[in-house]
DNA sequence: TATTATCCTATCGATTTGATAGAGTATGCA
DNA sequence: TGCATACTCTATCAAATCGATAGGATAATA
């Protein structure tokens, strides 16, 4: 299940897509706009500003804002960010790989093969979809 | 992330697929083989079979056993079984659909759209694999 | 009738999740 | 300079979920 934490940060991502300009847009609004406890929603943003995706400014006329241009933003990148990784078991995870303690050989065991084909098919999707694509 | 609870069911299914005869195989058989808890593997095995994957035995000699033919089991059912839905969220969901309460218009939602490809490639996977499959 | 092995419910500690509170810090403007 | 604004950061919290365990009930076999 997706996490409220992602959902969020998507909606928040793709509202500020969604706007002509790139000026900031003060985490109330973006609440507002998309019906999110905004105490949540800071905390949101705040780590997409950590990584990279977000600009933030202080004071009054402040807010967040886009950086690169939403047709430039991977959701691969996103999801990471937001969700973690985007392989549903560390023995088949690119960035986050792991061993399984349990598991003897993994050329031989089911739920390796099976959760690899569902990785490949989901990094697909990711890489094939920008901010700009979602906000068509 | 993957449950143990499906990762664990997933592995005692293509045990017991493994095995050449459908004779009763013991619980403590099967989680020693696979090095899982016996008492957890016990509440997967029964799931399975309430579900209608497994059959049981009392008594000396009994255990779990296939119902079906390898080939014949599907995981897009044994996915919805012990993980439950195969969508990320409940609004792109086949089986377990659920209007998100915040969302106005899954029309223009951004994590609709991206959701229902994810959720679309994933079914993709589950639908073209069988339990026979995994132990090649 | 004794043994074997599943059935079932209840509970438990640890972790994660979603949310909130509140003090700190930098910016803009009068 | 001083004040209002809006992000920054840490700490905390209730609720839910997860993985695991305990122990008695039930059914089948010999």
């Amino acid at each position: 299940m997706l996490s409220k934490k992602t959902k969020y940060g998507l909606k928040a991502l793709s509202f500020l897509a969604s706007l002509e300009d790139r000026q900031p847009v003060q985490i109330a609004e973006i609440a507002k706009h998309e019906n999110i406890s905004q105490k949540f929603l800071e905390s949101i943003l705040l780590t997409l500003r950590k990584s990279g995706l977000l600009g933030s400014k202080k004071g009054k006329g402040g807010g967040y804002y886009l950086i690169k241009d939403p047709k430039d933003i991977l959701m691969t990148d996103v999801m990471r960010i937001l969700e973690g990784p985007i392989a549903l078991v560390p023995c088949v995870s690119l960035n986050f790989y792991e061993k399984c303690e349990d598991c003897p050989d993994e050329a031989s065991c089911a739920v390796h093969k099976l959760m690899l084909q569902v990785r490949d098919s989901a990094l697909t999707v990711y890489r094939h979809n920008t901010l700009a694509d979602l906000i068509k």
